[in-house]
DNA sequence: TTGTATGCGTTATCAA
DNA sequence: TTGATAACGCATACAA
């Protein structure tokens, strides 16, 4: 039988609500009292119910933010139902979600929208804009007792209660780990990267760099193009990076714009002595892989981040609970055709 | 506000014992009100409270068992880690869990287990030995309303409640993929199972010739030894492997002995030439990694399977979930160097 | 500074 | 066949 506020209070000779003072340091206890109390409770191991607590919770009627730039995003589908399965499980705590997209980066867009949801929620979880609006309204927040969690992209300098992602930089290494192995370590690498100002891709790309630095040296990136997540540009930028480096016989795709950037692949008569890498895995992208066009992708569990993000928001409510690690990192999979 | 048994039992004009009674299909209900509840419990969209649920089912003082096969396994070490998770989570219900471990797979030896355990638990997770009479007792203790949850193996012909773990066949194909990827569809494939009498092992190399047949049909299978997933073993076999066949450049390993069979490898001087494929990530496999001797191995998340088969043991016991696939397939995932 | 009473939603027991 | 009531463990408003 594991052992409760009651029992250590019979033990101590006070009352429960005195213990409950005691446990969750809401102060107004004589100094003597609240050592006994402590010294019962360690002894007798005491751990908080969870299942009370929970119940104890519904009374608070908990409200928990989230925005997300989702919108003509596939990738997020998968966020947001790992998001929906987690708020199934925060109704056990009474606990409602409430949820805002938009479409784009634009930092003043996300303003008003975190603006709009202030009044009415405990937490936020927001997949923030690299902005340094945002970060200090994040900080505003916190001042404010609401926390923030950061999802699928971080921002520095924040006072965020963690980030739920993940790690592009790895990501990255992952990628050039799996070209080396596909080119015995020999290749002329093109880059087709979404956009140069977007952290994460830039960080995929520090990390790809790094392993060609410290392992594969005889890999050699001759061109980087961007797709701005957009099929035709990448349709373009590809043709145009293969006809001014017909050597090129590697690709590592880090962002959207798949399905371009291989068409042009195809329309150059490349297909066949080219090992192509990607990322993430929309459906135009499964083609792709089932073909044999691309050779391996990089997946970062969308349903997962969003999942496990709503969690961590809901501990945090409910229990206190802050997140052990400030970074609470989703692995990256290796996807090829038989294991999809 | 989510809907409470309260409500209902008040817009039913009954008292919540009733209410209960009817959601529950306790019986002794008159038709009408039974017609009654169930009426304004589906208009007003009763989802019953998991807190609520939790919280009670702390007086039925429920008990686990677990049954593994781990002793001298350092597999095991993260399925018990995961479990111990699950263990602290399960505590929220006062449920509590009783493992045993053996050595080996000796049958008799897992009955007496059983044997021991039966009088104490309502649920028991049992990684099986594949033998008839380990199937008949799981029957046996279905009927006497004790279900078992099947771990990291399955088994056959019985009345488990679901099986938790790796889909070994898919395993096999994905090993295959790799290989075809790091071979260019072209090698002589030596392939070192642990034992031609273990299930899982002969599953693999069945998914692993299917890729074979269907997609890589110039990799061949030259020859198969059994490491009886011992080091030694491995070592003298594989050695034997490779002076008989000179011109294997590529290996499955499909169990245990990893390091043994690399040894060989490495004596024979044939590591430079040689694309190796393992599985699951032991210390000894890691260090291989790492060395670039093993080019990828296929993990079957450990830790992962302990706990969601304990998780879904408490599901089963505390809100009568049934598991809506007979199967929970914990997914394989590629590992090499920069991912792990 | 401390104790008491009540409620959170579900389940079980006992009485009617 | 039904209703009333008491748990389960925690949190809190209010009384002392």
């Amino acid at each position: 039988m594991a052992v409760t506020i009651k029992q250590i209070a019979e033990l101590s000779g006070v009352s429960r609500g005195t213990v409950d003072r005691v446990l969750n340091n809401r102060g107004r206890v004589k100094p003597e009292t609240e050592k006994l109390v402590r010294k019962v409770a360690k002894e007798l191991g005491y751990e908080p119910n969870m299942a009370g607590k929970a119940l104890a919770a519904i009374k608070k009627n908990f409200m928990i933010g989230i925005i997300l730039s989702s919108e003509g995003n596939e990738f997020f589908d998968d966020v947001i139902s790992g998001m929906r399965q987690a708020e199934r499980e925060a109704a056990a705590y009474g606990i409602q979600v409430i949820m805002k997209t938009m479409k784009g980066y634009h930092a003043p867009t996300q303003l008003s929208l975190i603006k709009e949801l202030e009044p009415l929620v405990h937490l936020l979880i927001l997949q923030p804009i690299n902005d340094e609006g945002i970060a200090e309204k994040i900080n505003a927040l916190a001042e404010r007792g609401i926390r923030v969690i950061t999802v699928n992209n971080d921002i520095e300098n924040s006072s965020r209660l963690c980030y739920v992602g993940s790690d592009y930089f790895k990501s990255g290494q992952t990628a050039c780990g799996c070209l080396g192995l596909l080119t015995k370590g020999k290749a002329q690498v093109g880059i087709a990267t979404g956009s140069v100002k977007i952290l994460g891709h830039n960080q995929r790309i520090l990390g790809f760099n790094q392993i060609i630095k410290n392992k594969y040296k005889e890999l050699a990136i001759v061109d980087i193009i961007e797709t701005n997540d957009d099929d035709e540009q990448g349709y373009e930028q590809t043709l145009k990076m293969l006809r001014e480096y017909p050597k090129i016989d590697a690709l590592y795709i880090v962002a959207a714009g798949v399905a371009g950037v291989c068409q042009a692949v195809l329309e150059s008569g490349k297909a066949d002595n080219m090992d192509i890498v990607a990322c993430d895995i929309t459906p135009a992208v499964l083609k792709l892989i089932e073909k044999g066009i691309i050779k391996a992708t990089i997946c970062q569990q969308p349903y997962i981040q969003g999942y496990q993000s709503l969690i961590t928001a809901v501990e945090y409510l409910v229990h206190g609970t802050v997140p052990n690690q400030e970074c609470i990192i989703i692995n990256s999979e290796i996807k090829i055709p038989e294991n999809i």
